[in-house]
Formats: structure tokens, sequence, C-alpha cells
DNA sequence: GTGAAAGCGCTAACAA
DNA sequence: TTGTTAGCGCTTTCAC
């Protein structure tokens, strides 16, 4: 009761000593790779968030120091300071990353893109990147387009597959000769010669769909360079939402992905490990995106103009 | 001697502990409000990365949570459980939250845009935005412009001043009438709307200086649109360095301002309230401005193009 | 119901 | 140099 009355006057518990006596630091670890910031920024929110309902706080990590940076974090997980690990996934390495953090102590949860070589005794969720597909070719087809290009990325991911089977569903084939991958990721350049290799095909596409929004960028100012009007001429379509799709012109169609809820997702994934240290640790997939309708995307208009090509 | 070979075997002391016994949690808080989420990035990975060097986390806030978020947040704090607490101010009422955050037992500094009402017992650290504007202005005074106009943004700052000023030792005037000031902060139209007024001045500038990409953006896209070459034509110039700057065809000219450079000095500075609580809180001009030369700004080419605007 | 006491893992001060 | 002890602020247990 008299505790009770302290907390009136403002007082608050040091939450160190708490964990001394508890075991519980109330403190998680992000350890956070070189992905897109803004998806970075998106998930530590998202996480934080969850955190701080249930009075948890979040120790981050950017990984910009080193070695002495990493040994200093290791300590923090070893000496049980801290009750949980997450880390975000995006380059290939991170499955090492995780399997460095693990401990039996301290649970870890990966969030992100599907590691090649997923720990064992670590939990993960990670993009359903499907989804975005599967609405993307429900729009295209909706829109009437049946000759589409795709613009892929080197690294194997579902996408393509699932763009391909839903396209199937419509009736519409996806033309292996429209399918080309670009030179690289980052670049708008190899989006636009992308372009430039799908448009000098024999029967070129009315739509396509670019697996990255810096690469669909390039392929939209290919487009323009080569007097095709968006979308009149040609609907093109990205992926992931980065910032400057508002800010191309026309501006970007593409799908966005909800890191927010990712970040959300892993905390809660978090939590349950330290409630149920013995849970099954099964990869969790979240449905995470939704078709940004901007100005790129829209309805076959000139059947016609292939010798505009 | 023992605890040295203790170490050798894994040992690693509970931070927990040791704060009880010495007062230091090595935890700093970060609070991040909306700014730029890149901007953001950098910072807090100059922050990370400068108290890792010490053996020091840092602990994140978001702001996404709301009262009770803050509530929670402001109790690591009470209970001494954080050392410190940095705050980026880049919205109006930062003064308000950094108020709320001091505390006698926790130094706090704050990093960003010169607060309106800084609070008294706290360090602050902000840019020192004159520098960018001296190097655009030298730039282009050595590219031989002589017409110069500026799309401002309505916050009073001192870039403008400073450009004017610089200009003037290189025996150029920044005319009054080719200062105009963009209708919003943050979408490319306001940026275009501006650079149309300048264009449809009596004598239209050879080069434009634009206070943030974004606006540049659309300055840019203006410019194209009108039939301008740039930079043969006009060249522009934006502040800030987004990473779309690097996107946009031509690539934009710009400011970059080091954020993980800000982040560095702002640990430092708590590091040193840390260890001197009765040092002088100085506010703390950083330059960390440097001129990005990409695609849109150049030599002065037509002087008599005037008929083309 | 309330109060006293033990002990979480460390460091600092002191004793040997 | 090394070993011992007290106590940081809290929670938990056990006695009252």
């Amino acid at each position: 009761m008299v505790l009770e009355r302290m907390k009136e006057f403002g007082y608050v518990p040091n939450p160190h000593a708490q964990q001394l006596v508890t075991g519980r630091g109330k403190m998680v670890m992000l350890h956070a790779a070189d992905v897109e910031v803004e998806f970075m920024f998106q998930m530590a929110r998202g996480i934080q968030n969850t955190l701080a309902a249930q009075g948890y706080g979040l120790l981050l990590d950017t990984m910009s120091g080193l070695d002495q940076d990493e040994s200093l974090l290791h300590d923090w997980i070893a000496s049980g300071a801290v009750d949980g690990t997450i880390v975000i996934t995006g380059a290939p390495d991170a499955g090492d990353r995780v399997a460095k953090l693990l401990n039996p102590r301290t649970p870890v949860v990966a969030v992100g893109y599907p590691s090649l070589d997923p720990a064992p005794r670590a939990g993960s969720v990670i993009w359903n990147l499907t989804t975005g597909a599967n609405q993307v070719a429900d729009m295209l087809a909706d829109f009437g387009h049946r000759r589409i290009g795709f613009i892929d990325i080197g690294r194997s991911d579902p996408v393509i597959e699932a763009f391909r089977n839903r396209l199937g569903t419509h009736g519409v084939a996806l033309d292996p000769d429209l399918v080309v991958v670009a030179q690289g990721l980052f670049d708008p350049e190899y989006g636009a010669g992308a372009m430039k290799d799908l448009l000098a095909k024999p029967s070129p596409p009315t739509a396509v769909f670019v697996r990255n929004d810096v690469l669909a960028i390039g392929a939209l100012r290919e487009a323009k360079r080569a007097g095709l009007r968006v979308p009149d001429d040609i609907s093109i379509v990205g992926h992931d939402d980065v910032p400057l799709a508002r800010y191309t012109d026309p501006q970007l169609t593409t799908v966005r992905v909800d890191c927010f809820e990712m970040g959300r997702i892993s905390a809660e994934m978090i939590f349950n490990l330290l409630d149920h240290r013995d849970v099954v640790l099964l990869p969790q997939t979240v449905d995470c995106t939704s078709l940004v309708m901007r100005e790129t995307a829209g309805p076959v208009k000139s059947p016609s103009r292939r010798q505009s090509g």
C-alpha cells in the first residue's frame, strides 16, 4: 500500500535493480544491417512501439562499428543484460550473423528476407512477397493487358513465379521473351537498359512489372525517352514503394511493403519466445504488401502502337 | 588476477549490476522525431558508433507510441537508468520536448535545427547551414553566373542571408526579384511552381539555388518541361542530398549535410556532460556541409537564351 | 494484511 | 598484491 503512495509521488523503480533480481532487463537489442534505410526505420518503429507497450526498451545496434563494436554488443547478450535480439536480414550473410548472436539464454528472431541458411534455434518472420505479385497481376489483367513484361533482379525470389501463376489464372501467359534481368539492383540505368531491351522486342509489352522501384524509375525514364506516354502507351509498376516513388513524373504505381507491421510481428515473436522458451520456431510469413495506385499504370489504350516502339 | 582469467573463459560482467553500484548504466537514450528518415538514421549511426567505442549502448525511442510510451521512457530517465538523452530536433515543438526530458540527474543534448526556444539546461549541437550556401555561391560565381535565383522555404533560416553575402564578395548581387518562396516544403510541385515564376521573369536567372532537394526536383522538372537544357541553359542546385538526388535525370548537384558527424559530435557532448556536470552549455555549431557536384550545375553557356524562357 | 530479511551480480573500500 | 565485506535498489519469501 505504501508503495502505491510512492508512485503517486513520482517514484519509479530502477530497471537495473529489477533485472538483477528478476533476470529480466526489459530490453531487446535490434541489429539493423544495410537494408534500405526507410525499411529499417519503419521496422524499428514497429518493434519499438510494440516493446514500449510492454514496458520494454529497444537497444539499437547499427553495426556501423566493426569488431570492437561487435564484441561489445555480444557482451550485452552474453551477460544476459538483454532479454532478446532481433536482427534485420537483408544481406546474404544474415544467417551467419544470426548464428553468432545465438545464445542459449537469449532468444533471437530474424526479420526480413528469408535467410539462405536459417539458424536452427532462431525465430524468423519473413515477407510474403507473392501477395504483391498477385495484386499486380490482377490489376494488369483487369486493365486488359496481355503482353506483359517483367524486369527481374538477379537474386532469386518467389516474385516472378507468383506473378506468372497469377497471370495464368487470368488466362494470360508471361512470355519468356518478355522477361529480362537487370544488370544490377540499385541504379536506374540498369532498369533503363532492361526497358530498352524490352522495347526492342518484335512484339513489345503494353505493361511492365519491375522488381524494384529504383529499376522502375529507370524503366520509366527510358520509356519517356523512347517517346512513349506513360501509362497510355505503356504501364509501369514498381515494387517496394521507396520514398522517391512519390516523386517521379508521372508518380510511380508500385507495391508497398508494410515494414512497421513486420517489426510489430517480430517484437511479438520475441515476447512469445520470452514466455515459452520451448515454443516451436516456425518461420512466420507475413502478408504485408499493398498496391499503391499512382499514375504509371492504366488500361490498355493503343493496341496498335507497335511501330512507335 | 583471477578476474582476468575469468574473462579469458568468456566471463562478461552484467551491466545492470554495474549500474547499481557505479550509478552508470552505460546507456543513452535517443529521441528520434519526424525528421527525414535518412537523416535520423545517419545521426543514429554516428551516435551509436561513438557510444559503442566507450562501451555505451543506445536506447532508441522513435516516439511512434503516444502518451503511454512517453511515460515509460520518462521512467527510464527518472529512475536514473539512462545516463543521458539525445533528442533530434527537427519539428517546431522540439524545445518543448527537450524541456520535458530535462532532469537534474540526466544531461540532455539536442541535435539538429536550432530550437526556437532552447531549453536552458540542455546542450545543443546544430548545423552550420551557412557553409553550404557559401559553397554554392562560390561555385555558381566561378561558373560565371550573374543572374542567380533562389527558391526558399517558409521557415526562416540563415541560408539565404549567407548566400546573398557570399555572392556579394564575388561582386554579384542577389536580385530580390529572383527570390521566390515555395508554397510548401515537401512536394516537387511547389518547386515546379516556384521555378515557373522564376522563368516568367523579364530577365530570368541562369542558375537557381533551391533550399531543399525535393523542391529542386520539381524545379528541375519544370525547367525541362519549359524546354530548357540542364545545365546548359540553366543550372539547378539543391540542398540536403536526399537519396533521390542521385536518381534524377540529370543527377542533381546538391549540398550534402553530414548527419553521421552531427551524431558523433552530440554523443561526444553527452560524454563531456557526463564527466563534468558543470560544463558550460554553449550551442555547438558544426560545419558539416559539402558540395556534391553531379550534373545539374555548370558554366554559363548561352547568355542570350532569354527568349526561350 | 504489514514488516523484516535475504540475495540478485557487481564494485569500492578496507583489511590482511 | 590478494581476500573479505558492505551495500547499490529492488523483489521475494517468510515470519508476524
